[in-house]
This record gives C-alpha cells, structure tokens and sequence, in this order.
DNA sequence: CGTTGAACCTGTTTGC
DNA sequence: TGCAAACAGGTTCAAC
C-alpha cells in the first residue's frame, strides 16, 4: 500500500511522535518478520530514538545507544502499517512487531501487515548503506533534472516500467506511476530512451507536481492506508485515472473514456490523452 | 539489459 | 445466498 508520499507520511509522523523517547520493551511476534538482524534485537531494548527516515518506500528508524547507534528498517509491502494504536480489535491479528516508549509523545508503534509482504531489517550502519544501495535509486524529492534526465534517457524499456523499477527511481508504485503518465500525457508503454526532452521535463515536472500534492494530502487511502495516528490519506479524490476504468477522461474537452491494460499490473490511462507514439 | 510470469500471503470484491 | 475466481498499494527470482 505504501508508496512514497504515504511512507513519507508515516515517517513525518513518527519523527513527532517518537523521535526522542527511549525504547523500553520490543515484541517479536513473528521472528520471520526480521529478515536480517534478529540477533541484534536484544540491543534495541533502552535505546533512544534519534531519527526517522524514509528511504524509497521504507521507513527507517535510528536508534542510539551509549556511543552506538543502529538502524530499524520498515518495508511496508501491499499492506504494511505502523500505527501508534491499534484502531480496533481486529488489528490484533497481524500485529508482528510492537515498540514500546517512554519519554515521547506517542507510547507505543505497531508494525501490522496481514499479508507479511514486507519485513523489517535491523542493520547498523554500514549495513544500512549496503540496503539503500543495492534497493534505490535517486529519490524523486530530491534529484535534479540533469540526473532525473539521465536515468530516463539511458532505458531502453517501457516508461512506466522504468518510473516502478526502484533501483533506477525509488518510491514510485502503481497508484503513481499511473496519476504521473497521465499528467503527463504519455503512454505508459512509451520507450523511455526515445523520449524527446520536453516529454522527459513534463514527467519530471509531474513527478514533482503529485508527490507535492500527494504528500501534502497524507497519501491515497483506497482500501486501507492509515497513518500512524489512524488518519486516512485524502489524496484518493484526486486522483484522475488509477481504478477509473470506463469512466470519462477528466480532461476538458476530452471525450473518451479511461482503459485499463493489464500485464505489468494495471495500467489506467486515456487513449486521446495519452497517445502510445507521435 | 529488459520483459514476463510466478511466487510469496491474506482479505475483499466480483461474477456466475 | 453460496462459492470460486479475480484482484489488491510490493519485491524477488527464474526463464527467456
């Protein structure tokens, strides 16, 4: 579910909420969650908030311990959250990892993700930048156009594929990788290395444009996105094309309807609007 | 290098 | 109503 305008949500919110407290007790409920690094839990327990990151679409948090200092990274997959709460009983269930705080706003995180795609890693730091390494590419918040043009000009592959592929740009999912080509106006199967520089400019401009908005709204919510504070994502009502096949094409002055390709997951998108070559 | 499809999981929605 | 199939925001791996 997470992708980066609601990991950044997440991280923004636990960097107010918990960013300072201390660490006092630290469940596993399933040791499968931790994909590296369980043998390291036991050191987490009384140590001191210091950060909270996002990285691509993780969320990382940094803990410090005498003169020690080691990383907590989230993958959240389809249907990871982090809450401060659990909403309801129900959220019981799939509760895998809870942290509790003293000395910080919030009492208590909780890593719940009933499909378990996703998984925590505990790593220090120089595991923590062979993970940001081998995971990410540049982040969409912060790359130039000089790089942002480079990565897109040297793939031979579809557009859309390259906006997904996290090594090459990080944080970007299917929600967004569909609201950005429909912005700006290209077909998701476009060959990236063919695009002409003004195509490549609107995609970064979009780029900039939905994740500023996006963010902005706290994330898309459409079955079951909540912050940590249990809030939902608003950005969902603007969305313009993701989940909206047969409806009309929300261009003014344009008259057909929203198709839906499958393959490389569902691609929404406006065949007048956003033409496959020109 | 790039694409495709399957696998990993559970829950919800859709269609007959 | 009931049941099966399809589908869901992600990542990774094998095969081509």
């Amino acid at each position: 579910m997470p992708e980066l305008p609601e990991a950044e949500t997440v991280a923004r919110q636990l960097r107010s909420g918990i960013v300072g407290g201390c660490l006092t007790q630290w469940r596993i409920g399933r040791a499968d969650i931790v994909r590296e690094g369980l043998a390291t839990a036991g050191w987490y327990q009384g140590g001191k908030i210091i950060d909270v990151n996002r990285v691509g679409k993780s969320v990382v948090l940094t803990v410090a311990k005498g003169d020690e200092r080691r990383h907590m990274a989230a993958e959240l997959g389809m249907t990871g959250l982090l809450l401060f709460r659990l909403p309801s009983p129900r959220y019981e269930k799939h509760t895998h990892v809870t942290l509790t705080f003293s000395g910080c706003q919030e009492s208590a995180l909780h890593y719940w993700n009933p499909r378990r795609f996703g998984r925590m890693y505990l790593l220090d730091d120089a595991g923590l930048a062979r993970f940001v390494k081998r995971r990410f590419g540049i982040d969409p918040l912060t790359a130039s156009w000089t790089e942002f043009h480079r990565v897109v000009s040297g793939r031979r592959g579809r557009v859309k594929a390259l906006l997904m592929h996290q090594q090459a740009i990080a944080g970007i999912g299917n929600i967004y990788a569909n609201e950005i080509l429909f912005r700006a106006g290209l077909h998701p199967h476009r060959i990236a290395a063919r695009l002409r520089e003004p195509a490549i400019r609107r995609l970064y401009d979009c780029m900039q444009d939905v994740f500023a908005q996006a963010i902005e709204a706290g994330g898309s919510s459409i079955r079951d996105f909540i912050a940590p504070d249990g809030r939902q994502g608003r950005f969902g009502r603007q969305h313009l094309v993701y989940n909206k096949t047969g409806q009309p094409c929300p261009n003014p002055g344009c008259h057909r309807v929203i198709r839906r390709l499958t393959g490389e997951r569902s691609s929404f998108y406006c065949p007048a609007c956003q033409p496959r070559s020109r």
